[in-house]
DNA sequence: CCGGTTACTGTAACCGGTTACATAAATTTC
DNA sequence: GAAATTTATGTAACCGGTTACAGTAACCGG
């Protein structure tokens, strides 16, 4: 509609300010390389014309783009969101540009080769990248960051995940130690996944350096999922196997174990005491509020992109950073009285 | 590190099939321009050469980038995941990338100016950008579409949002006809919040249709936020104002509004009724359940981004969007018993 | 005063596509 | 069978930047 339609472009700055192009486009990346009097020449050109660099133009002829990418498949879930939040903060601040890649359909292979033109580098989220695909988007030289997931054997790709056997160790010490609890449930999460290895693993310490022996009949699928959980813990019931304490490997699936004891009539957490992991934002208003460890999501966003920055500027990085989590104690386990009312509607995360 | 370190340009496709990178160009943007014989010489040359076209260079000769920005600057609240959610599968489907603009830092004018350029048009959510941008934008002929906020005066920039007034008059109209409820308190989201504005509007009305009075002293400040609704009901509270059920203008809200009447030793719904409105994650796990509108966030950003490929195709477009709210009921207006331990662990949202 | 730097600047090729225009062959029209 | 049209293709300019290379003037040391 306006005239501005087609703005001005670096030869037009050029003819106004009496120089070359190139004389324009050293002043954009290099200020020093100008004389003060051109230099001063140029600004006024460029005021006069509202000059803006056409940054694809520029792309195209750096190879650079300025933009990360992000690859996800599931953006639903809580744990997205701080994610997101944290990425987003850090590529603002570094002046990068975000984009989002899903791989819910399977144009896999024609948008992965998207990716590296259009972004200096990626991070990828859990198993959204098979393999193969990251074994060839590394050896082509793009740089990438694992989150939550690490590196298939032989690539050296950075990963940036959170200390989930630490944690897992410290919420069964807590449930053995604190509320003498012996015989302790553990619902896996989905297959292959690490964070819920890592916190079956720390399980299995825990137990172990409190002498308790490891019961197989006590380990479940849960799957990260309330609905899996549910079942598995009617299941469990059903079958008459012993349990004082269930620690559900994600707080999504403590939804469907406080369900499930509570149509069997179990007191949580009286009879039962309950731990999540996560600490997502319902946490705190289940019932009872849920005793869980807070996974540091926006702090694993700030730091992949801080990573794949440094990565892409061919700065050091560290192979692997696992970020502390912290427990996170409410009333499910038994710690705190749950029968103040104000327990149950709490105003502060 | 490998060889395909540089990939095929049209001009090596060219040259292996003995064409001109007219040719190649043509095959690609529209396959009826060229011959079957030469369409079968350039498919096995691209084959062989593994050829993809570079995006970048197509985006600066075409001047499209096949790619919508999101413009949002509050990339928390619960809102974000499913609106997200919808914006990406539309923009996957019409193979558009999607790329997220945040205006956290005042960096404003910079980035703007990107926008049109990085992207062929832009969902613009709530107030993330001021009216002279906007209308500056929209004035260059950058196609936009605004969601949760209408266009400011004079510009036909379509609108997708929400059917607030509507719902919100059903919720205070059941609270009226089912609950018995005469001084229904409303708390007032954030000051120029267009969705609150159309919620009390629709307050009002279903006050006014069930010829009940409207009264000053009910009014009240909730900011769509935990802390200020409740610091707002204790005031209301300790001031005497007579009460018997609160709309709390969105869930969040909600939080606050339960905490401050559990504290004041006051029974919902026995007492007073709570709404919210939004149905959040959390609704169901407040205590009690907390009956509320279900907002389509997610039918929000299908339907915003539809739109704004459609303006972008220069196809008819909707001037403005209400989508359906859909009431809840759950426990804490009173319409379901709350003592069934069920009701607050519930498995389904 | 002369060869060697250093500081600026311009020319022009290049990034990898698209597309207006021109041309030649094939087809249709009368 | 000539003119008009259609179909297929090539040539080269263009999108808007960057940058290798070359050239000129000023500066420096001996």
């Amino acid at each position: 509609m306006k005239t501005n339609k087609d703005s001005a472009t670096i030869r037009d700055v050029a003819r106004l300010a009496g120089v070359s192009v190139a004389t324009i486009s050293r002043y954009l990346n290099n200020g020093s390389l100008v004389s003060t009097e051109t230099a001063e020449l140029v600004r006024a050109a460029m005021a006069e014309l509202k000059y803006v660099p056409h940054p694809i133009a520029r792309n195209l002829a750096t190879k650079r783009t300025n933009t990360v990418g992000l690859v996800i498949n599931d953006i639903q879930g809580e744990f997205f969101t701080p994610l997101l939040d944290g990425v987003i903060d850090t590529t603002e601040s570094f002046n990068y540009n975000l984009l989002i890649f899903t791989s819910k359909r399977s144009s896999h292979h024609d948008r992965l080769l998207l990716g590296p033109i259009y972004t200096d580098g990626l991070l990828v989220f859990l198993d959204s990248l098979g393999e193969n695909d990251l074994r060839e988007l590394h050896e082509a030289g793009h740089p990438i960051v694992l989150i939550h997931q690490s590196a298939p054997a032989g690539l050296d790709i950075p990963v940036v995940t959170i200390e989930n056997k630490r944690a897992s160790f410290r919420i069964v010490s807590h449930l053995i130690e604190q509320h003498n609890r012996r015989r302790i449930v553990f619902l896996q999460g989905p297959q292959n996944n690490e964070d819920s290895y890592w916190r079956e693993i720390g399980y299995q310490e825990a137990l172990k350096d409190h002498g308790l022996e490891f019961d197989d009949a006590l380990i479940s699928r849960g799957d990260f999922d309330r609905f899996v959980a549910h079942k598995s813990l009617q299941t469990l019931i059903q079958n008459g196997v012993e349990f004082d304490a269930v620690f559900s490997g994600d707080d999504e699936a403590a939804i469907g174990v406080l369900r499930a004891l509570s149509e069997a009539g179990l007191k949580v957490p009286q009879q039962i005491s309950v731990a999540g992991f996560d600490d997502q934002r319902l946490a705190p208003f289940l019932n009872p509020p849920l005793t869980t460890a807070h996974a540091p999501t926006d702090q694993v966003g700030i730091t992949a992109t801080q990573q794949l920055i440094q990565l892409i500027r061919q700065e050091p990085t560290e192979p692997v950073i696992l970020l502390p989590t912290e427990l996170v104690l409410r009333s499910s386990c038994g710690c705190q009285n749950p029968l103040h009312p104000e327990d149950t509607v709490p105003i502060i995360r």
